[in-house]
DNA sequence: ATGCGGACCTGTTAGC
DNA sequence: TGCTAACAGGTCCGCA
């Protein structure tokens, strides 16, 4: 479900709620998401005064006196404010409780999210050590896409979408950004000149960038914390267009599969 | 080192 | 209408 801006939209949406607030309890229904939720974050966060909410790719870096959990939403989850008392449904797997009588509410029915501890270093937590520079930064750049991509073979899709390369790109917004830059998904990544890597590297950050402003994508089911859905969908090119028309050219757009996901493209426009 | 497929899990939709 | 298969916004891990 949820690419960087769409966990971005919800890291606005909770942080209001979460900042400067007192966590009474974690309560976890189910442990067992991707990795068992530790012990350690209860231990942690009951009593623990919150100092905010930052983002670091598609993780959620839940920050407190004592410590900063790590929480990623997988494929399928979200985060809703609710009223602490609120009865939970099946896949309401932890709250975080609050005093304000708020709490912080997990949803993931494919569990595919997870919850762990980052101590007082999260950055050097081993999930996120390795994890490559942030799309928005001054850091992300044409060169070095291009430093990064030197002698491989790897189609440039799924090359966009690794998390050493580039933090937080995934299926939709690759599609997107490499339709923008006009260049095709299974073209090699080693076999791109730099100037294309310049204008794949401004695709992905506009692309990015408009997304967070519309709110993200809602596909089918994403919401941000308040339960709104993203306006950005309407504004896709190829994402889940195949067969209409290319708004740039007027050719029909494409869909193929590359390491077992769904890409899309423009024949004409993308080479 | 690179790159691929499998794994995790549930829900929705397309097709017969 | 009902069953089945394919597919879904992620990404780590093990293996070749």
């Amino acid at each position: 479900m949820p690419e960087l801006p769409e966990v971005e939209t919800t890291r606005r949406g909770i942080e209001p709620l979460v900042s400067g607030a007192r966590v009474e309890r974690l309560v976890v229904r189910e442990r067992r998401l991707r990795w068992p939720i530790p012990k350690e974050v209860e231990r942690e966060l009951a009593g623990a005064r919150m100092l905010g909410v930052r983002r670091r790719a598609k993780y959620l870096l839940l920050e407190s006196e004592r410590g900063t959990a790590i929480a990623h939403l997988g494929m399928s989850g979200s985060f809703s404010i609710v009223n602490a008392e609120a009865a939970p449904d099946a896949h309401d797997h932890y709250d975080v409780v609050f005093d304000t009588g708020k709490a912080l509410r997990f949803t993931d029915p494919r569990k595919f999210g997870s919850l762990l501890w980052g101590g007082h270093e999260p950055l050097r937590h081993k999930l996120l050590a390795a994890i490559g520079p942030e799309p928005l930064s001054a850091e992300f750049s044409g060169a070095w896409l291009k430093e990064r991509s030197f002698g491989r073979r790897q189609a440039v899709k799924p090359f966009l979408m690794m998390p050493a390369v580039v933090a937080g790109v995934g299926n939709i917004y690759a599609s997107e950004a490499l339709h923008r830059a006009g260049i095709h998904p299974l073209r090699a990544a080693g076999r791109i000149a730099l100037r294309r890597y310049e204008a794949l590297a401004r695709a992905v950050r506009d692309v990015l960038g408009e997304a967070i402003e519309a709110g993200g994508t809602t596909l089918r089911d994403f919401a941000d914390a308040r339960g709104r859905p993203g306006y950005f969908a309407q504004r896709l090119n190829v994402y889940n267009r195949a067969g209409s028309a290319c708004q740039c050219c007027g050719s029909e757009i494409r869909r193929c599969m590359i390491g077992q996901r769904s890409s899309y493209y423009c024949l004409r426009c993308q080479t």
